[in-house]
DNA sequence: ATAGATTATGGGTAATTGTGGGTAAGCAAT
DNA sequence: ATTGCTTACCCACAATTACCCATAATCTAT
């Protein structure tokens, strides 16, 4: 039973294989919506990680960026950056996706990843990266954390 | 009869059987409500035990998290934290659920477990680590206990 | 107290999943 | 056109998981 469709929870441990292809749990792929034709669309997360969405909520994205002005500097280079790495991918027969060299090199990534569901989108990690920046996210002010946990009750 | 929809009381003590299920008390399972689908969603406790939410209370808390936004790493780190070790999971026939080994190890648990209803959520102890924990917690000042007194009447 | 139902627990089998590799089709450069 | 390289599409297999049935213990109701 999936939790919702277009929504992902959950930490797995992949590994990526020769050809640059990594498995997307199936969890995650039955939880997938049909609309999305079985494809994603992954890029550079802001973090050292690689972000894969379903490709209906990019379209999403996209759409607001369309409304984001261009004559904010910031803006033009937030969209530039988060657009230019982007790529639409559908998983083969087994429900693996390609990841192109640029991304393997941006999140660092050997042959063990750590996949994670981040709600509305997916995170690829090499886990020695994600435990490196969850040592520096322990050692950062509590205060707004605690903020963000009165607000959502466990 | 069951005191509420989606709310636990009691303790309940069981057995992990060789293939890492658990039975999930007939009483519990009873007073499940019928849109969770005979599905809960388990999770890392903040203590060393297994949190069980039934699905639908685990959704509340997945919409919340969409509402922020990915820009904040404050925000990232907060969605990622909660949400990694979180998956559902639907009961068998028998009315038994699934654990993954990332949790078995987190809990500590070995065969015996302590199944305990914190009325909106159920929680899967070792029965030696909620001792120690226990008498940690007498040990403690009472001062804050007592507040909680003044807010709740028994 | 007894019979019948329910519950906890164990195990067998079929289906799914993760992972590896093979082969043909496309593309680029010579 | 030919070569070399990359990508898409198959097939294969081991390991894990889901689904079913069985049995002993416990509970329920008469």
């Amino acid at each position: 039973m999936t939790i919702n469709q277009d929504t992902f929870t959950g930490e797995y441990s992949y590994s990526i294989d020769a050809k640059g292809r990594v498995n997307i749990p199936a969890k995650f792929r039955q939880s997938l919506a049909p609309e999305n034709d079985q494809t994603f669309v992954i890029t550079r997360g802001i973090d050292l990680c690689i972000w894969v969405y379903p490709l209906t909520a990019w379209q999403i994205i996209e759409d607001d960026l369309k409304d984001l002005s261009a004559i904010s500097g910031i803006n033009r280079s937030f969209i530039r950056n988060t657009v230019r790495y982007a790529s639409s991918v559908a998983f083969d027969k087994q429900g693996r996706i390609m990841l192109s060299t640029n991304l393997l090199d941006y999140a660092q990534l050997k042959k063990d990843v750590l996949i994670i569901g981040m709600v509305n989108k997916i995170e690829i990690w090499d886990p020695n990266v994600l435990a490196k920046v969850d040592k520096q996210n322990l050692e950062m002010d509590s205060s707004e954390y605690d903020e963000l946990a009165d607000k959502i009750i466990l």
